[in-house]
DNA sequence: AAATGTCTTGGACAACTGTCCAAGTCCTGT
DNA sequence: ACAGGACTTGGACAGTTGTCCAAGACATTT
């Protein structure tokens, strides 16, 4: 009996730097495909391509496609995660001012409209998607949208809103919506004051809500 | 020179019913199709599969598989658009009630997360990304998204609303945020009243938001 | 009934895909 | 220095894909 030299493409025991190194690579470069082309445009050779490396390689550091992406998305997931997080902590328990939170949402909005973040939120789109097909994307996107829930809802009530459960809600479902538009249209509409002019409806409108009962 | 028995899979000229009958079929096996399992899921084969023809079929009636998929969805965006335009008639431009609006709203969206209306939502936010992409699909999101804005802004002024094409356009964000939420959670949450809730204290703030300018 | 076009369809083809292998390289602990 | 394991990679395989063709079925007009 010939020493196997590998465990059979299955990489249980990760040890080396470098392979940790590789492995964030891919996962980086298909998070990238995603965004630009969509989930199915991720394909060994694609994802391999974009990151510089043989073809094989993804096939070695992952069992198969499917957990390639949903490695990917998971990596997505994450990372935004903790950005939601450090926002979180920043806003504290302060009281906002109005102006400055409308300054805030259309400083990140159109931060995320360059051609990087637009990719970004693509990716973002797509994991939905996915989570109203697959029940593991659901589980990937679960922690995220108690991320933006929690963010949204300490926002409401820095700005002093009656149920902050609610209208926090809709802030993050207005965002989200008033988002994919500009996506969709290719953000052409809603530039710079216009785009201000309507989170602050938007802001208004949810914190001016009368504490009001159904 | 032998007779060309027909222009070569290029069908200019329909004349027959029965192809005009099966080329709808197509069309509607392939929207399906987007729905339920995305726009790669739109195969030559898949297709005709779902329709139940012979595989052959699709490419009789589309010069390409690009070509099928841009017809599905410009057909899925037709008859939602005719859709909407029946309720902006409905609409009319009659004074309507906070409450009855409420309960408008939700019925609409409950009816949309029956298993047929899901697959519906879901070829739609498909297109939506897919117009985040491609500006041919831009073109066919454009003539809804019209829809969709003045269907709002009519709901908007019948409730008084001040500054109705930002409230219109802040109505159709949040409620199409809102519906992806439920779509990617598997509607679990934001059952019946909740829902209600939700949908009351969105309008009431809409509504209630002062005329103010920025 | 014959002709003229559309419609129908089984089969073929090259291109691409996911996956696997076998042989090699490199690093690390001893 | 050397052994053992992780890493690397070119190549191969079968399955799926988009697209096309050629031969026939069908309908309608002449």
């Amino acid at each position: 009996m010939v020493a196997q030299p590998s465990p059979p493409a299955l990489p249980r025991g990760r040890r080396d730097a470098r392979g940790e190194r590789r492995r964030a690579e891919l996962l980086d470069a298909a998070i990238d495909l995603i965004g630009a082309q969509g989930i199915d445009g991720v394909t060994h050779r694609a994802v391999a391509a974009a990151a510089g490396v043989p073809a094989a390689s993804t096939s070695y550091y992952f069992r198969s496609k499917d957990e390639l992406i949903h490695e990917a998305l998971r990596t997505l997931a994450e990372r935004e995660i903790e950005r939601l997080r450090e926002r979180r902590a920043a806003l504290g328990d302060a009281v906002a001012d109005l102006d400055e939170t409308t300054e805030a949402l259309a400083a990140w909005i159109e931060e995320q409209l360059t051609p990087a973040g637009r990719v970004a939120m693509l990716a973002q789109y797509q994991l939905q998607l996915e989570a109203a097909r697959r029940p593991e994307a659901r589980e990937i996107l679960q922690a995220w949208k108690d991320g933006t829930d929690d963010l949204s809802e300490t926002a409401m009530r820095s700005l002093g809103a009656s149920d902050v459960r609610t209208s926090g809600i809709l802030l993050v479902c207005a965002i989200d919506g008033l988002r994919l538009r500009l996506l969709a249209s290719g953000h052409a509409p809603l530039e710079g004051d216009e785009l201000r002019g309507v989170l602050r409806a938007l802001l208004v409108g949810l914190t001016a809500g009368r504490p009001k009962r159904v």
